[in-house]
RNA sequence: GGCGCCAUGGUGUAGUUGGUUAACACGCCGCCCUCUCAAGGCGGAGAGCGCGAGUUCGAGCCUCGCUGGCGCUACCA
């Protein structure tokens, strides 16, 4: 049996990191297994569901690096008949019934307090069973009469009264539930029999011949009500794999509402995060293969993965967003350096390029007669940048002329020795006789001014720094030196002199 | 309220069938390198494994209880 698996998400906003987690496990176990990676959209939710949401799921697995799903997007309201049938036919054979009661409408927001409202009303008055309903037993006759003659009402799935449920789960382990536990949940809306989710969830499934469920932990006890439906169907389980879900600092779960931008995948795109970095980072939270291996290519995830590495506690998505150095998790930000300073240039540049055709930066000749050129100042200034915003930030002196200056650099490098006013000029002047121009005889003649003037090689350095890139920090002086060539440096260190 | 799941330094994780001073990474601190900042190298602080019992010669690993966090509980998905 080949093994078969879904992304499902519902398209009512932009991928949430962790469903895109739920993604990648999802991917990473098809590949292993050389199974099928199928995407769903639950679209079930027409008032909350949009195409642009859609488009933006898409996107971001395509971004992931795993958007090449292995058969046609299925979306969910389209098979809105199927479910209905399906329902019905549970009806015929006695495994569901209609409920005539009316239709109670409940405001959506405050749910979860009704529920333990009604709870424990329902625990006050002694002997409510919660899923006592008139309708629950009217003979089928008379429930076809009645549906027949246009009198609304919900379908739902008869549970049985005693014993219990039970499923194992990959991750968590035997899972039993009494059905006790269990309302006879709705398949259908009364009024336009439009399915609800358990019921979709499980005939697509099966439509799709899913094997293996792999999907966030806040689905664990709902697994049960499915389980239920698919034996009411006939038809064999699959297998299931719960994840943990990824917490905030806070413990809460993470969410659009309370903790903004940090949550969506688009964001680590905008900015500047490099995928397999992402990725790499987004397969550690809730897995691990088992030792201490951290940074992993996408072969290496994909052979190394499995269920059996996933672990059952909640992980924490650490960021702090009261500090904007640590907007998001802060070994996210650290892996994303480590990939920017280590993967193969050619692989790199692809993604500097892009960045700098927003940023305005991009002149053709990168690719044409200054493409070694460019090569080597990415390579130089990658060695401590964070992301690919850095290259059009921090890295803008170097393709650009028209760069700002940190304030704080110039004071610190500048304004603090008035000397460098003359300095600097003369330091131009004698670098513009140096033939050739490399880092060595740039080192050189610098060293040799600084001994020739009387000052500290040092002075001379930070402030060309700052005099070339407007900055305190950055490579070794004199491999920016070398990348800058002659008559740019000489330029900047002149006009520098007039910021003393 | 009920039911379920989880619990190793600040965070992510490792911890084999219970057996030496609980390991790795991020972050933090210091030193080295050095023209700055990183990177890199070296070292350090930080958990005695949520708490309490029990089993055992011995428990982070087993049992029970408690506490805490989270999830589910809807004619939402």
């Amino acid at each position: 049996m080949t093994v078969r698996v879904r992304f499902a998400p519902s398209p009512t906003g932009y991928l949430h990191l962790g469903a895109a987690r739920a993604a990648l496990f999802n991917w990473l176990f098809a590949r292993k297994c050389g199974g099928k990676f199928l995407l769903r959209i639950e679209d079930t939710d027409l008032q909350r569901s949009t195409d642009e949401s859609t488009r933006s799921i898409l996107e971001g697995l395509e971004w992931l690096g795993i958007g090449d799903y292995d058969e046609e997007v299925v979306f969910q309201s389209r098979n809105a008949d199927k479910h209905r049938a399906a329902a019905l036919r549970l009806i015929e054979e006695g495994k569901a019934y209609r409920d005539f009661t009316p239709k109670e409408d409940r405001a959506d927001a405050n749910v979860k307090r009704e529920i333990a409202e009604r709870a424990r009303t329902a625990a006050a008055v002694e002997g409510v069973d919660h899923r006592s309903n008139p309708y629950r037993d009217l003979p089928l006759e008379e429930s076809n009469r009645r549906g027949a003659a246009g009198e609304p009402f919900a379908v739902r799935l008869k549970v049985a009264r005693e014993g219990r449920s039970r499923f194992e789960d990959v991750v968590y382990g035997e899972q039993v539930r009494d059905y006790s536990e269990i309302e006879d949940l709705v398949l259908l809306r009364s009024g336009d029999l439009s399915p609800l989710y358990n019921l979709s969830v499980v005939v697509d499934d099966i439509e799709m011949a899913v094997t293996h469920v792999i999907r966030g932990q806040d689905h664990l006890t709902n697994t049960h009500k499915q389980v239920l439906i698919y034996q009411a169907l006939g038809t064999p389980v699959p297998v299931f794999a719960h994840l943990p879900l990824i917490l905030a600092p806070n413990k809460a779960k993470l969410s659009k509402r309370k903790h903004g931008e940090v949550v969506s995948l688009t964001t680590y795109r905008d900015r500047g995060f490099i995928p397999a970095a992402f990725r790499n980072f987004l397969a550690l939270l809730g897995w691990s293969p088992g030792d201490d291996r951290e940074i992993m290519s996408l072969e290496e995830l994909i052979s190394r993965f499995s269920l059996e590495g996933i672990h059952r506690s909640n992980a924490v998505f650490n960021f702090n967003e009261r500090d904007a150095r640590q907007w998001t998790d802060q070994k996210a930000l650290w892996m994303n350096a480590e990939y920017i300073r280590t993967m193969p240039l050619e692989e790199l540049v692809p993604m500097v390029r892009s960045e700098l055709e927003s940023a305005g930066l991009w002149r053709p000749e990168y690719v044409a007669e200054e493409r070694a050129w460019f090569e080597r100042t990415i390579d130089l200034i990658r060695q401590r940048f964070y992301t690919l915003k850095d290259f059009s930030g921090q890295g803008r002196a170097y393709l650009s002329d028209d760069f700002e200056f940190d304030p704080q650099a110039v004071a610190k490098n500048l304004k603090k020795e008035p000397r460098l006013r003359e300095l600097l000029p003369r330091l131009a002047d004698h670098l513009e006789r140096v033939e050739p121009w490399t880092t060595e005889t740039v080192e050189t003649a610098l060293r040799a001014f600084a001994d020739e003037t009387g000052v500290k090689a040092g002075l001379l350095i930070n402030s060309s720094r700052t005099a070339l890139t407007g900055q305190a920090v950055g490579p070794s002086m004199f491999d920016v030196f070398d990348v800058f060539g002659r008559s740019r440096s000489v330029k900047r260190l002149r006009d520098a002199a007039q910021l003393v």
